[in-house]
DNA sequence: TTCCTTTCAGACCGATCGGTCTGTTAGACA
DNA sequence: TGTCTAACAGACCGATCGGTCTGAAAGGAA
């Protein structure tokens, strides 16, 4: 039960998310990963079963993070407004903190064998579910307009590409912050209170 | 000039999108390529100067065709909230017309090099300037609420992604719809006609 | 017929792919 | 001290990668 070889697994997990991120798991070797994490083959496949599997594991880590607070964000039971500004603001933040991951979730789901795709796909519907489930709570009692539900499918191309494209721009908080303004407004069927308009 | 060679090079470009699309850029050996073509490599290489050359053709072609229609839209020059309504219409459109490309241009990005990145980069930001000049033209005249315009770097995804993963599911026009449903009653200044409810 | 161009087949190339296997080293434990 | 195991190095593997090259059909022009 050394750490040391848990600090050098995490390492692979680290330095192989921003390799595939910037270059696509098809488009990174493994020469390219060893060098990158400072290992040979004998020591990188003590730590990993499979390139494939590598891939999987940093899928599986964002959603299944957000899967979990979501839980606590729908027991907190607020309003669906709410609770839609929080799903939204958490979603966000942890983009922010893990924005590799999460470029590669959106990217390699077409690399994952049948087994991995279906894993990732149970995961992914379940989150957007809780999405579903607030929409339409909101809906029901009049907060939010009878909106058709199907653009939640890209909640996360939303996000993502947002922090993506502006990495060098403004801070996580004020990015997520906007995209909450246009989301909430574009579902709202009641005029929200101004929000205080851009430069800051 | 004959149309056989024409005809033999439109069916590279549509076949590879398509497995491009489904399995990725570096996931689709050229021999997949080529059964798929029914071709091999000496009458693959006639009418393909390169791999990378043939992705970058597919990327290029469905931007470059909404940036023309764009140019259209924009000059047309009704109020902004018709001209975005239009964007969003057209872009929507086109998507559907040709999933393939537009998934291949959102996730095959970092496949390219140095030279085809900028060619790609461009024509997006061009674009995008378009759908920029209409919002900042609608807080101009009190049309739109002041927005931060971070989030239109992801229009391209917000789409996409609706489409690819309710493939199966409602038709194209109707998604275009509710997708442009949401973004106009997020930005719009004032309170918009009700639309009707989803179930068509 | 002769010639020329377009369109293709398919052998061949070096490089690289992901992955396995045998050894070696270093540290923990008895 | 001897023993055991986790943590690696690096040679080696067959398969496949994208791409080149020679040559052969096929069809139109002269």
């Amino acid at each position: 039960m050394s750490s040391r070889g848990d600090d050098t697994r995490a390492r692979i997990l680290r330095e192989s998310a921003e390799l595939f991120a910037r270059q696509g798991y098809y488009g990174t070797g493994l020469s390219e990963l060893l060098s990158a994490v400072g290992l040979h083959k004998g020591g990188f496949y003590h730590h990993i079963s499979s390139k494939e599997d590598l891939l999987l594991e940093i899928m599986l880590n964002p959603i299944d993070r957000v899967l979990e607070s979501s839980r606590a964000i729908v027991e907190a039971g607020t309003t669906p407004t709410g609770t839609l500004q929080s799903l939204g603001t958490d979603l966000g933040h942890a983009m922010a903190e893990n924005l590799s991951a999460w470029t590669i979730f959106l990217r390699e789901y077409s690399s994952l064998g049948p087994a991995g795709r279906e894993r990732v796909l149970a995961l992914r519907r379940a989150y957007l579910d809780r999405w579903r489930d607030v929409l339409e709570k909101g809906i029901a009692s009049g907060e939010f307009r009878p909106v058709d539900l199907a653009f939640v499918e890209s909640i996360f191309g939303l996000f993502i590409y947002t922090f993506v494209w502006n990495r060098e721009g403004a801070d996580a908080r004020s990015m997520t912050k906007s995209i909450m303004d246009v989301l909430m407004h574009g579902v709202s069927a009641v005029p929200l209170p101004p929000t205080a308009p851009q430069g800051g």
